[in-house]
DNA sequence: GCTCCTTTGAAGTAG
DNA sequence: CTACTTCAAAGGAGC
């Protein structure tokens, strides 16, 4: 169904952003999965620290009313439980009882190591970066598109007796792999997945060994253990309210949160806690590209040697684009997937649930200086630059277009940091030209070559999109003005280059 | 310690 | 309906 360039059929993507970088002939290098790097194995020391350091917070445990009602029993247990679940962390460090049990059959307690070679297991670490299960991992299989930590550490947390889940509606230690078994879906909020889909019985969600947030399919996950989802972070931070334990809901502050739950795991002062718990945050599901992300991410940096993620990020983008229809149809099938799982486990939530709560500063600082044109983002549309991969020479990294301020009245054409002017997109950051061999046709600019674009557009479409039997969403009418209108309907992405 | 950067896609907002 | 904005992940850089 090719669907670029037909209108029609474009449905859910831009056609726009797949004309940015069509960086031909470069090919999914298949890439020794053998770096193990130093980094890595810092990582994973690190994370034997925090790993058990961040297994046992009972301060999550308040965002959940009942949860923190019967966690209250004050620190007790969780101290009682530490030397235990210290020793869980240390469980946890076995490779052995992760490794061999592949991705195959992980279901949900075999955990691949996106950062590691081979999809090998991680299960020392509680750092999102070594833990997440998504390299090397084909991407039909479940990816994690979120850190799991607590749960890996739940898997063996004693810190709450067995049958809290139970008392959550959540605890089905005779299932398995029976994934609506284990999805005590919200009442009258969900729908059916389609047979088409195949999350069901397909483990759509493994479990990384060690992470704070997790899988949605984690929830799910069948009696790989139960006692998992136990743990005290999960209570809190990581419980839906019909019990599931979800990735998605962090703590309101997302990640900085997350570190401080880490930090933070002896019990603090009750306000304290429940003050940080009340306000749980749920994410955004992953969109294909951010699934694709996570997947790849560690190849890259192993590859490149690169840790700045916004390089990393350009590199990711170009490989994006050169992928084929057909690798990227994994990616939005997840994606599509891993949507309709956030659906299903919140009926209720909108995106527009977590606005504000990233950028209320930025936006307020924008507010603060709203008329200002110096920005390098208004630079760039003023003068014709792509937002994404044009800037305002000294703009670039600044917050104010240096030429702007320098009296000029207005930013400049684009310029190089030392002030000439420049025609084309300055040259990548130095990352970017990394390892040559290993992104042999990464080049700025590439010229695009749509051949592999015959193949149909992967990208969904609506008829793809979660059927009318998904559930309506309460407080998303009609009416609503930022209703789901037919993405297809509009080709004009964000992304639409500003002047290109 | 917070924010930015950087990517694409999904979804919300505004006109 | 269109255009724009925000957020999702990640971690180094910069303030």
């Amino acid at each position: 169904m090719p669907q670029l360039g037909s209108g029609g059929g474009d449905d859910l993507g831009a056609t726009d952003e797949m004309l940015a970088f069509k960086d031909e002939g470069e090919q999914e290098e298949k890439i020794p999965e053998n770096a193990f790097t130093e980094r890595d194995l810092a990582d994973l020391k690190s994370s034997l620290v925090n790993e058990s350091e961040g297994s046992g917070s009972p301060a999550a445990a308040a965002a959940d009313p009942e949860a923190l009602r019967r966690v209250q029993d004050p620190q007790r247990v969780y101290q009682e439980k530490l030397p235990d679940h210290m020793d869980d962390g240390m469980k946890h460090q076995d490779p052995g009882m992760y490794k061999g049990s592949a991705y195959s059959g992980y279901p949900f307690l075999m955990l691949s190591d996106p950062y590691l070679p081979n999809g090998s297991m991680s299960p020392l670490s509680n750092k999102v970066p070594v833990v997440q299960p998504s390299h090397g991992v084909h991407p039909l299989t479940p990816l994690i598109p979120y850190s799991n930590d607590h749960f890996s550490h739940g898997s063996h947390s004693p810190h709450l007796p067995a049958d809290i889940n139970q008392k959550q509606g959540v605890h089905r230690p005779s299932q398995t792999s029976d994934i609506p078994g284990f999805y005590p879906l919200p009442p009258g909020g969900v729908g059916q997945i389609t047979p088409s889909m195949g999350w069901q019985s397909q483990s759509v969600y493994p479990l990384p060994s060690c992470g704070f947030r997790q899988p949605y399919s984690s929830a799910l996950s069948a009696g790989a253990s139960f006692s998992r989802f136990t743990h005290p972070l999960m209570l809190g931070s990581g419980m839906h309210t019909t019990g599931i334990p979800h990735p998605a809901i962090v703590p309101h502050s997302g990640k900085q949160d997350m570190e401080h739950y880490d930090r933070n795991m002896k019990p603090q002062p009750e306000p304290k806690r429940e003050k940080e718990a009340k306000k749980p945050t749920i994410k955004k599901p992953l969109n294909a590209f951010m699934l694709y992300m996570k997947e790849m991410r560690a190849k890259v940096i192993a590859e490149c040697t690169l840790k700045e993620s916004a390089a990393i990020n350009q590199i990711l983008g170009r490989r994006w684009h050169a992928l084929s229809r057909e690798e990227q149809a994994k990616y939005y099938e997840l994606a599509r997937k891993e949507r309709q799982l956030h659906m299903q486990l919140y009926p209720g939530w909108s995106a527009r649930d977590n606005y504000g709560k990233k950028k209320r500063r930025t936006r307020e600082k924008q507010q603060d200086s709203n008329s200002d044109p110096a920005s390098p983002k208004k630079c760039r549309a003023r003068f014709g630059l792509n937002q994404q991969t044009d800037w305002c020479g000294p703009c670039r990294r600044k917050k104010k277009c240096i030429r702007y301020l320098q009296g000029e009245g207005r930013c400049a054409s684009p310029v190089s940091s030392d002030g000439s002017a420049i025609d084309s997109p300055p040259s990548p950051p130095d990352a970017l030209r990394c390892l040559p061999s290993a992104f042999p046709s990464e080049q700025l600019a590439a010229p695009a070559d749509p051949a592999h674009r015959d193949q149909p557009d992967p990208r969904p479409v609506p008829a793809q999109l979660p059927p009318a039997s998904g559930p309506s969403r309460p407080g998303s009418g009609p009416s609503r003005p930022g209703s789901r209108r037919s993405a297809a309907a509009s080709p004009a992405h964000s992304r639409a280059p500003a002047g290109t």
